[in-house]
DNA sequence: GCCATCATGTAATCTGTTACATGATTAT
DNA sequence: ATAATCATGTAACAGATTACATGATGGC
């Protein structure tokens, strides 16, 4: 069994947001779970094309004034009640993949600069992770203090800083032990 | 540009650590990296027959005595080479795919219940992976503890306990919010 | 007797990215 | 001028999983 197209459902799940097209689509992820979730063009306008032949979604072609026209797609009821069977459904775990600690274990291979070089790397990303993520929360609960969604939109931002948070501990900690400041066993004694 | 190929790499590095056949590859993976990387045998195996091709690993046959023969792999000093030049590349990010919290984003067109339930499930799945992480730990500390590796374990595991604990901790706080007893905006201003 | 482990490999299939093609409008 | 945004779509391709095929040995 190949896994689920997850593809299908969130964007089933972004069209409970409001009618919109594969563009607005696209947008919406970004803005909304980019964080931890991504989608292509290439995935999007296939997939709606295929929800519209299976009738979860709606089209109505729109005549764009100057701009292109625009395929404004809507969630139908079946489409509805197909997310909803989906999202009660236990999450599959991920497939985990980590590069950075993949070249890690491998790092009696290399220098040990080199691998300074890939945890500051890390850091940095992580860091400008936080910022990102705590500038989001700020602007959501000024701007939005009332959307019925709020507190899962929240959630979700608030395990990337828990994460990412942890991230930055872990780079220091790395960092000493390749400086040889620290030994690896003490980081698991304390 | 498509993604590099890193289950070319993952081998490569796998078998600096001594010569052997795929299906040991397979194991080592699991056993050693299986926290943080994944490789089917229908990614090993041809795998492993392009890089003998490419000279980049040797083969040998061995006659199995009961057992299947064995194609036993050594790494060749030019994949060595080829190994550490992507070792010092800067690592990719990855691509982010969380469906626990993509689930969790459409909470509001499900029952409650349904998202505690993710959360219990979610908080199971770390706790477990911290019961594991730490046993493996301690295991590699007594056992093997002059290995010139051993740092570099300890490190994936040990970024694995923290990121773990901040699930579990987070987890407590998704419940509390989903059950009422908190907001989700106070999460952000404590 | 049966299951786990040892052992190799292929085929089908899917998921998903990236590049390409096209072109107007608006803000700088 | 020119870059960014709006807007849709296809084609090529790679990465990866799963299922299937095959079969022996050794422990319970």
């Amino acid at each position: 069994m190949p896994r689920t197209n997850r593809t299908r459902y969130t964007i089933l799940g972004v069209l409970t947001h409001g009618a919109m097209s594969g563009y607005d689509v696209k947008s919406f992820i970004e803005r909304s779970i980019g964080n931890f979730w991504r989608e292509s063009y290439g995935q999007i306008y296939p997939t709606l094309k295929a929800l519209e032949a299976e009738g979860l979604v709606d089209r109505e072609r729109r005549e764009g004034s100057g701009r292109p026209d625009r395929n404004v797609y809507s969630i139908t009821r079946r489409g509805s009640e197909t997310l909803r069977e989906w999202l009660v459904l236990p999450a599959e775990p991920e497939i985990p993949r980590h590069e950075l600690l993949l070249k890690l274990f491998f790092g009696a291979q290399v220098d040990p600069e080199d691998n300074l070089r890939h945890i500051a790397r890390y850091r940095a990303q992580a860091a400008e992770a936080l910022v990102m993520l705590r500038s989001t929360s700020e602007r959501l609960i000024v701007s939005r203090p009332d959307a019925a969604d709020l507190p899962f939109w929240l959630l979700g931002i608030r395990l990337g800083v828990m994460v990412n948070e942890g991230v930055v501990d872990w780079c220091a900690e790395a960092e000493a032990v390749l400086r040889g400041a620290t030994t690896a066993e003490d980081l698991f004694v304390t």
